[in-house]
RNA sequence: GGGCCCAUAGCUUAGCCUGGUUGGAGCGCCCGGCUGAUAACCGGGAGGUCAAGAGUCCAAAUCUCUUUGGGCCCA
């Protein structure tokens, strides 16, 4: 049943609702479970860390996500949505070290790493509880039951067995390499751990002295003054030219080696007057150069150390043309540098350890010193050396630990790698197998980023993550890895229910196999890049669980931010490649990055971070969601708007007005989609229906489409367009008239139809995108499943687009919007209508397809009236004038050239115009004749006064604008309903009360009002409008109508109520009512006291509505008032308004239980009586006999059995217990003393007549008439029955006795008429057959016309009963309205001719609202 | 320094792949309308060097190159 929304759209509190309204009846289980045997659709959550709170990014992450799986889910997937979270590493450890106020890997330790690891689990699990509910809030559909935590022991085991994998393949290593450290956490970082940020360093050249020459130096450059105490080596590009240079100064000369290119921009930097170039060389040249290290006083490595090319200068071709071109080389400090080292055989030299600190190798002086506080020093020592040849600083892009945002630094270590170099190609291949969106994510950005992979470094020297499962035997050095808690198992010191984290795994070591020596675990942990990269499997429980693994993966989807190039992507891609050899996942949708809205980062640090979390309390979710998705393509950074936001808000709120305006009508007419005939309603479509039908079918096969692709942003802007333009602003502005036709109307019904069926759609297309709100609407709509999310997603049916009628409606629009704009530059309002419209489109195809749309065109534009004119043709209302060329005729006539140009505007343009196409115009002047010929004149249209011209896109259109008397009358009188209906407004009246209306105003418009006057009435529900100079009433206003003064008294009638409750009566409409309550009849009490005649004599009451409605008032039940509508209740006890008992029903159980005290009662009988009305001790009472017949299938001794026990008031009387005598309540069945039975077995004898307990026993009742043809009454003149079986056999029966009374008869049957004669002592009743065979005396069912003719015959000549046997055969062959109106006029003219008219219809060949519109016409259904 | 992406009205953006009337919207601003969806809604107007420059072409917001600025990633 439809329900009409809620007046305003009120997200925050309707999604609360919504979202409890989910856990009450676990939606989204029954959803799931809905969809669990459609096909699989895999989907992987890059899983969040935990940091405590989701952000917008995240917020705009999960989004896309629930999008996407809801659509999914109502395409028929069987989605995997479990959510993931990130919850081992530094960043929880750091969290953890502010918290307990430890700083360094020293502390934790004294603090306990036990305590240590257990305070980052808490504060894991504690953030991802809060993360977890902040994404329920926001709609997102996931299972957040069971999410997959990668601190699980399963999830440690599926890393574990992985890196077993790896280790099995070759691809698990230990080496020294030198890494990016991060010197507070102590720790190796992987190149994805490190943000680049600008940092101010020194920047120096220092000179390195010749080893066999002192004057002369190589000159270094260098940001990071500590490496040069461990400077080996000066690297020069073979191929760049070298100079030996001199500069000089007043009293100062130095000599140093640098790249030619660059001697000026060294010049210039120290402020060098001038240089002489003493020596070029090329950088070949160079190679094998030995210089004296500068700290060999101070660093005794320096002093010790050896090697060919220790102190020498060696070729790079990494060495870059900037600076000086010549690079300090300290292998133990960089990347390049190690690896040059390695091919030169120079040892590296790392006298820096974990914490960023000097050790006891660099010598005594800088021993113990943090290398940051070292660089002031050892720029000073460099200078009290004369070593520095210049020096400044430099801010640069350096990189930083991801999370304490320290620098880092580059040293050697030994650590663990994946060997990612080795599997480089395949995974290379594998990203091109994979769908990426957009294209370039995979195959450039990842490419690219792979392509320059080097090995992967995954362990960590910290406490919270994964350990590294490799053990290792401190006797002879051999390793295991372990791949699961089983093979653990073996190990010493394990336990079954373990934590697998340190220091606990620790303490588990095992026998060495080799040499029996104790194998150790490796402190470190893994990487918690690695974590994540192992979720594809990890979260299914693999490898102890495969079942689920064998069917899923990989997966078929993953969505995440371009961030995650180098880091999910990837980390997932090569764990995937070495485990199984594959990508582990299918298609992937890179998505942006959530910017200010400044188009900046959102960073703690720069306070610039938006809390979702007040966006949605100000928006609401849906319209967050709706606007993230809206906002630009998935693949681009967004830069927040609030603006954004609100006007998604703006949209839903339109869209929510939509469904006010449908649903309120809609129920207002218990509209029901299911008992419409909707091919009947579609034959009647207009053709703005049909045009909304055509976007609507569009829009669904646009919106799949994008969805498809995951083109959010189109398909979001595809609906909101849709929403706005085609079903606000146009559709429901073109059907408004409609809603206010009479119910049941089939015009109106094509509205609703389309309506209903467009809004259904698109509540659907809209599902995945806002979930609240659709599925309030749906619930508003239809309501019958849980929730739209478990509705399919609907097909479109493009056979239904109509290019044409889309074509041509967008010319009305477009044609619509001119008028707007045209009146509005002459100031004349939409209410006063236009006179004329002159349409000149261009082509015939157009004029033709604009015709249909004439009746838009029409009231949208307020014009009276359409003209067209055909292409290539003329408006015979323009004005042809003819200008004279002054310049052609001059040359001919010279003399005579103005007095010809005077005579031809005196003529007829036309005809000139008509003779010069021919050839030439001839004029006499002066006695002789002039020749006009074709360049002599030029012809220009000019339009009447007042009309205008403009173009549109299919032609040109004039406008006249003409105020005749009858547009100003028009015009005012809608500023008259206007400025009533504000006031009525302001009154506060109920939209169904009616006022009276006084007014003053100018003679003129008084005439023009009173020409006006019904219309102003009716429109303002105004009973009396009347003209005084002093307007008086209960609120008046003093209005401006264009500077026209006039006083409106409004005063309200205060009848509503009483017209409200007489329309309970059933056949008092509300114009009947109306009449009643104008003539003084208030209520139904006092309706009742009048009389047939009376109440004809009402004015606006017709005899045959007096007749009805007395028949309807004195079957009225005593007093008996509707529950539900407090209307009074019909003969059975039911409500004929709402169908519903009423108040004095008694509750169901306990009065079957006394029924089942009477005697011949059965359980049975009991429900059908009690169903039937009579559910009240009152209403048994105060039934006869003759009420208690209606109730099928009771036999006549039964009924003699109630009638009488209930008449002898045994209902309520306790009876005696026939076991103790004891009393026994009427609402009892057995005795309460000593327990026995109080109903005797009833006797079945008659049971023959009882029906069936099932429905569809119409065969019964038709033998229950053959057996009593006396329970047949005679028939009311006048009246009108419609009777319901399945045969028509009643209905013949009636017929049969009314002819038998004295009756004429005339039967239209569908049976042949011999055989009815023969059946039936019809006499000599005329009939009809109705039958496509063409004989005499038969109607074909199409000649609806004929037959009325027959009729309108028969009942002129003195009437009688009529029997239509065959209704069904008419409808099918006719338009069903078309039957009902034939049917209306048949009972309308019965009625006047005191006839009967007898219907037989089979209830089960209509369906039910035709069945309802018809029983609505006839007096009574039998 | 390199890779990828982005730049259109005050703000957010469509159009670009596939060159072709006058570059569309929304918000904001100004003006007006509507008042049986109304704490709404609708129309009109002003506002554009399509980041800059060069090239290709009959024709460039669109294709190419360069520069500038921004984002992500890398060195």
């Amino acid at each position: 049943m439809i329900k009409p929304v809620s007046g305003n759209y009120n997200p925050v509190e309707l999604e609360k609702q919504i979202r409890e309204d989910w856990k009450k009846i676990d939606v989204y289980k029954r959803t799931k479970e809905l969809r669990a045997s459609g096909p699989d659709f895999y989907f992987v959550d890059g899983p969040p860390y935990t940091t405590g709170s989701i952000h917008l990014g995240t917020t705009w992450n999960k989004t896309i996500k629930d999008t996407i799986l809801r659509f999914k889910r109502m395409q028929r997937f069987n989605v995997f949505d479990k959510p993931g979270y990130d919850m081992h590493g530094l960043p929880i450890e750091v969290k953890v070290e502010q918290s307990i106020g430890v700083k360094n890997k020293k502390e934790i330790e004294e603090y306990g790493i036990d305590r240590f690891v257990s305070t980052c689990k808490n504060f894991a699990v504690e953030y991802q509880r809060k993360m977890n509910e902040q994404f329920k809030d926001l709609g997102v559909w996931m299972d957040w039951d069971n999410p997959y935590l990668t601190i699980n022991s399963s999830y440690i085991e599926a890393a574990w067995w992985t890196l077993k994998r790896a280790y099995d393949k070759g691809l698990l290593l230990q080496a020294n390499r030198v890494l990016p450290c991060c010197p507070r956490c102590e720790t190796a970082l992987a190149e994805a751990e490190i943000e680049y940020s600008d940092e101010k360093d020194p920047s120096i050249y220092v000179k390195f002295p010749l080893k066999d020459d002192s004057k002369t130096f190589l000159l270094i450059w260098t940001t990071t003054p500590w490496t040069l105490p461990a400077n080996l080596a000066v690297a020069a590009h073979p191929d760049f030219k070298y100079v030996r240079v001199r500069f000089r100064r007043i009293g100062e000369t130095e000599t140093v080696i640098v790249m030619k290119d660059l001697v000026e921009s060294i010049r210039d930097l120290g402020g060098w007057e001038g240089y002489d170039i003493l020596e070029e060389m090329e950088g070949d040249d160079l190679v094998g150069l030995e210089y004296r290290s500068i700290f060999e006083d101070v660093v005794p490595y320096q002093k010790e150390v050896s090697g060919k090319w220790v102190h020498h200068v060696i070729a790079s071709k990494t060495v870059e043309a900037s600076n000086t071109g010549l690079v300090h080389i300290a292998p133990g400090f960089g990347p390049e540098d190690f690896e040059l080292g390695k091919e030169y055989g120079i040892a590296p030299f790392c006298p820096v350890d974990e914490s960023g600190k000097y050790t006891d190798q660099i010598g005594t002086k800088y021993n113990g010193l943090h290398i940051k506080k070292a660089n002031p020093m050892i720029l000073q020592d460099l200078t009290d050396k004369g070593f520095l040849f210049y020096q400044t600083t430099i801010a640069h892009r350096y990189g930083h630990c991801w999370r304490c945002k320290s620098p880092i630094i580059f040293r050697t270590t030994n650590q663990w790698f994946l060997k990612v170099t080795a599997v480089k190609n395949q995974m290379l291949e594998e990203i091109e197998r994979v769908r990426w969106t957009p294209d370039w994510a995979g195959s450039s950005r990842e490419y690219d980023w792979v392509m320059n992979a080097r090995d992967w470094c995954i362990s960590r020297q910290r406490y919270w993550g994964i350990p590294i499962p490799v053990w290792v035997c401190g006797k002879c050095g051999d390793m295991k890895v372990v791949a699961t808690a089983e093979d653990l198992e073996k190990g010493d010191g394990y336990r079954s229910d373990m934590d697998l984290h340190r220091p606990w795994i620790d303490h588990v070591t095992f026998k060495c196999p080799k040499c029996s020596g104790e194998m150790r675990r490796v402190a470190d942990v893994l990487d918690v890049w690695f974590d994540s990269a192992v979720a594809s499997w990890a979260q299914l429980g693999f490898p102890r669980k495969r079942a689920e693994f064998e069917r899923l993966w990989p997966a078929k989807w993953i969505c995440e931010g371009h961030d995650q190039t180098r880091g999910w992507f990837y980390s997932q891609l090569a764990a995937g490649v070495m485990a199984f050899g594959r990508a582990p996942y299918e298609s992937v949708l890179m998505v942006g990055w959530m910017l200010d809205p400044q188009g900046l980062p959102m960073s703690k640090s720069r306070g610039n971070v938006i809390e979702p979390e007040k966006v949605v309390k100000d928006y609401g979710a849906d319209s967050l969601r709706f606007y993230l998705l809206r906002s630009s393509a998935p693949w681009e950074d967004i830069s927040f708007q609030n603006e954004g936001v609100k006007n998604a808000r703006k949209m839903l709120n339109v869209l929510w007005n939509v469904v006010n305006f449908a649903t309120t009508y809609m129920s207002i007419d218990n509209f029901d989609i299911d008992t419409v005939d909707t091919e009947r309603v579609m034959a009647n479509m207009r053709p703005e229906d049909k045009w909304l039908v055509s976007r609507t079918e569009k829009l669904k096969n646009e919106v799949t489409r994008d969805l498809n692709a995951y083109d959010m942003h189109k398909a979001t802007r595809a609906l909101e367009e849709f929403v706005l333009e085609d079903l606000s602003r146009w559709y429901v502005r073109l059907i408004r008239d409609r809603m206010w036709e009479e119910e049941g109307n089939l015009d109106k019904l094509a509205a609703y139809v389309t309506l209903y069926q467009t809004v259904t759609d698109l509540n659907l297309l809209l599902a995945p995108i806002c979930p609240h709100v659709t599925d309030i609407i749906y619930k508003h709509l239809d309501g019958r499943k849980d929730s739209v999310h478990m509705l399919d997603w609907p097909g479109s049916d493009l056979t239904k687009v109509d290019e044409r009628l889309e074509s041509a409606m967008d010319v009305v629009k477009e044609v619509v919007e001119i008028v707007t704009r045209e009146r509005q530059a002459r100031n004349m309002k939409l209410r006063w209508p236009l006179k004329r419209m002159v349409l000149l489109p261009n082509t015939k195809e157009s004029m033709e397809a604009m015709r249909p749309l004439e009746q838009i065109l029409l009231p949208q534009a307020n014009v009276k009236k359409v003209e067209y004119v055909a292409p290539g043709e003329q408006w015979p209302e323009t004005n042809l004038t003819v200008v004279p060329n002054p310049n052609a005729i001059g040359k001919v006539y010279r003399q005579w050239a103005s007095k010809i140009a005077i005579l031809l505007k005196s003529r007829p343009a036309k005809m000139i115009k008509e003779s010069v196409d021919r050839g030439e115009y001839q004029l006499g002047i002066e006695g002789q004749f002039v020749k006009i010929e074709q360049n002599m004149v030029s012809f220009v249209t000019t339009l009447p006064e007042n009309v205008v011209a403009v173009k549109y896109s299919g032609g040109e259109i004039y406008l006249d604008f003409e105020v005749t008397a009858e547009i100003e009358a028009e015009g005012y009188s809608r500023e008259i309903i206007r400025r009533i209906q504000q006031m009525r407004k302001d009154m506060k009246l109920d939209v169904e009360e009616y006022v009276s209306v006084e007014l003053s105003a100018p003679a003129k418009i008084e005439e023009y009002i009173k020409i006006w006057q019904e219309h102003i009435k009716s429109e303002t529900r105004c009973r009396k409008m009347q003209f005084f100079l002093e307007p008086r009433g209960e609120y008046k206003m003093h209005w401006d109508i264009d500077g026209e003064k006039l006083e409106v008294a409004v005063t309200s009638l205060h009848i509503r109520e009483s017209i409200v409750e007489l329309m309970k009566v059933q056949g008092v409409n509300s114009k009947i009512a109306l009449a009643l309550v104008e003539a003084g009849h208030k209520n139904i009490e006092s309706l009742k006291a009048l009389d047939e005649d009376k109440l004809a004599n009402v004015p606006g009451v017709g005899k045959t509505e007096a007749k009805k409605i007395c028949h309807v008032l004195s079957r009225m039940d005593t007093g008996g008032k509707c529950n539900t509508c407090g209307g009074p209740l019909d003969e059975t006890g039911k409500c004929p308004k709402c169908a519903t008992a009423g108040p004095s029903a008694m509750p169901r159980d306990k009065m079957l239980i006394m029924l089942r005290r009477i005697p011949r009662m059965n359980p049975v009988k009991a429900e059908m009586l009690y169903d039937s009305g009579f559910n009240s001790v009152e209403k048994l009472k105060s039934a006869s006999k003759d009420d208690l017949s209606s109730v099928k299938g009771l036999g006549n001794k039964t009924l003699e059995s109630i009638f009488t026990y209930v008449s002898d008031g045994l209902l309520e009387k306790p009876i005696s217990c026939r076991n103790c005598g004891k009393p026994v309540m009427p609402d009892q069945l057995s005795c309460a003393s000593c327990g026995a039975a109080v109903i005797v077995s009833t006797v079945e004898e008659e049971e023959a007549q009882a029906p069936a307990p099932a429905p569809a026993a119409a065969a019964p009742v038709a033998q229950a008439v053959q057996a009593q043809p006396m329970e047949i009454k005679a028939l009311e003149q006048s009246f009108s029955y419609l009777i319901k079986e399945d045969k028509s056999e009643r209905a013949y029966a009636f017929f049969e006795k009314t002819i038998g009374i004295g009756m004429k008869g005339f039967c239209i049957t569908r049976n042949y008429p011999v055989k009815i004669k023969s059946k039936y002592q019809i006499g000599d009743a005329q009939m009809i057959w109705l039958s496509n065979v063409g004989k005499e005396n038969s109607l074909r069912p199409k000649d609806l016309e004929k037959l009325s003719y027959s009729l309108e015959q028969f009942l002129s000549n003195n009437g009688g009963v009529i029997l239509l046997d065959g209704l069904e055969y008419l409808i099918t062959n006719n338009n069903f309205l078309t039957v009902l109106r034939f049917i209306q006029s048949l009972r309308d003219q019965v009625a006047i001719n005191h006839s009967i008219l007898i219907m037989a219809l089979n209830p089960s060949t209509l369906d039910p609202h035709e069945l309802n519109l018809l029983e609505k016409e006839v007096d009574a259904t039998l």
